[in-house]
DNA sequence: GATGAATGAGCCTTCATTCAT
DNA sequence: AATGAATGAAGGCTCATTCAT
């Protein structure tokens, strides 16, 4: 990827997670990037485009952070309690607070399919955690999505509220969580 | 509530569903409520201001849905299953899409103690529910935050992905899903 | 004058002083004047009728506050001293500040005839004073609008420069401003 | 200066002349300046920056008016004629439309030691007149904008009411006022 | 490729005026 | 006569996008 487009994207996480939607605008981030306004469009046909593109970009990362540490020799268990805690550090570090905060929520999509392909790539190591899980018999018979939906959802949904303030997790409670959503995930 | 309050917050909450907050102008809010421009700075101070009632109104009424055809006299599983249902199907009905679409999160709030007092307030029989659930020894004693995004925020989070269009849930597996959020509420 | 029509104007006026022209709504005097914003247009046609008969109100006013203390039988150097301190106080006890802060100077007139008329009649007294310091041979023999610009406008300008806080005029430079004025009027 | 900001100045100052503060807004500057509305806020941060700018502008050029033809070498009574008819015809001529007629006096002012500081510069040729007649004891030792209200002043409102059509002005007349104001101006 | 001045549609908001009650 | 809710044109200002250099 060129320097500048680099420079661009960075700059725009930037001033979405300081300012938010509402205060972007492409003056903003050519200055952050330091870059000529005209030059975003020579990267970018959009704004739109800029954002898609974002997107993509900071889903990639997400993913990343996700699956790190994970590796497909480990147990079940501790592979599921590694992806439950990594997804949770994301917003208590707020490291990557962009997609926890929703601010993503509104963007217009690509075409659907285009999205699902795109996850389904990135998030390989979750889907096989699931795929082995229930393989096993360990884990419910059920589709990836909605065992995503059981137990990860809830790290994502607890986080967001950490991060808006509306309550605190101590630490204990947050183990509890977690062996909750394990029992979402296995059968009984 | 006046008759053109009322449907100046009808409109706004169509509009906010069929294009999002990017294109929401107040304009386009007086034109589909049959009211002229002016009119909406009698009700509401700001747009801001629009988008925080608009908030409470939307909030009162998923808190009704929700707790819709909910007793105490009712055993704790039936109205954990209701509940679940009730979430579901503002989605699949569409009756109320702006919720569904994570637009809802986003939108702007008063103060953060504002808004966990109205929460307390609307969903009053979740809180209770929970409550007597773990009094009885039967629910995990965690917090009511917690065992919310356990139990019924996965419910949230497939509707959101049957809505979006992302993959579709037979009814079957729907009634797994509700069982496995009932095995990560209960004690084991 | 009907008691809702002197409150109006009343209303206008304080305002004017207070936000000046900028901030005056047909609204704001309503309230101020606690009346209905239909009430104001049965006593004046229009927001600039409404300026029009206040400037006239305020003129009249100001008119008095000039010539206050002043008769036929005092001597003409104790009359003119006597207005030009009226002009002065006028100013420093800001009690008519809006005529002085050139508040006016931006309205639409109506016909010039008309403010001739009207100014006429009002400053009779300065009228009279110039006429007869003219055939005494007192005073230099020229046009009555032309005595005034040397010998009281001095004072009005004096007075806003003391008003907008650009310089301070002590005491003795007044009572020596007012001889210099003497001095201007007066044959030598 | 570039060449929009010098048009956008020019438009404004002809539209003020022409429509008063009232009717000025920003689209019909643009249009009158042959720009494109957003391109004034390229140039001021404001409406209110636009005018602050065009009093500055327009002061300047009034200033240089006013001590046209002037030299430190010339006798002071020529001086003080010089500048008086100066002043004069900035009216008479109508070349300068919007001094004569208040609207310069009401425009909105940055702090007020800003103003004093700028006119000191500006009018210096008027000051160092007045300090030389009172070093010379022809003046009266007052403070010069004593002075300048007492002698100066006069020919500003003459030129004010000519211009309004109230009343008009012969030659001999205005050669008659120049020897009153000089009356005011030297001891006696 | 890169620049950044210029554009102008569109946004939020105000306010003089009307009119059904 | 009086009310005040409703109107909608118009105002100040922003910002995505273009294009001459």
């Amino acid at each position: 990827m060129t320097d500048k487009k680099e420079r661009i994207l960075q700059a725009t996480e930037e001033l979405l997670a300081k300012h938010g939607f509402h205060g972007l605008s492409m003056n903003m981030v050519a200055k952050e990037a330091k870059v000529a306004t005209g030059t975003i469009y020579r990267y970018f046909t959009d704004k739109d485009d800029l954002l898609y593109q974002l997107h993509d970009h900071i889903l990639t990362i997400v993913a990343q952070k996700i699956t790190q540490h994970i590796s497909d020799a480990m147990p079940l268990e501790q592979r599921f309690r590694t992806m439950w805690l990594n997804i949770w550090k994301m917003a208590t570090d707020s490291e990557a607070p962009l997609i926890n905060r929703g601010q993503f929520e509104n963007m217009p999509h690509r075409g659907k399919q285009y999205k699902i392909a795109l996850e389904k790539t990135l998030f390989a190591p979750v889907h096989k955690m699931f795929d082995e899980g229930k393989a096993q018999g360990l884990f419910k018979p059920l589709d990836n999505e909605i065992l995503a939906a059981l137990s990860l959802e809830p790290s994502a949904a607890l986080a967001r509220k950490h991060l808006t303030g509306i309550f605190t997790v101590s630490d204990e409670a947050r183990d509890a969580a977690i062996n909750a959503c394990w029992d979402a995930l296995i059968t009984h």
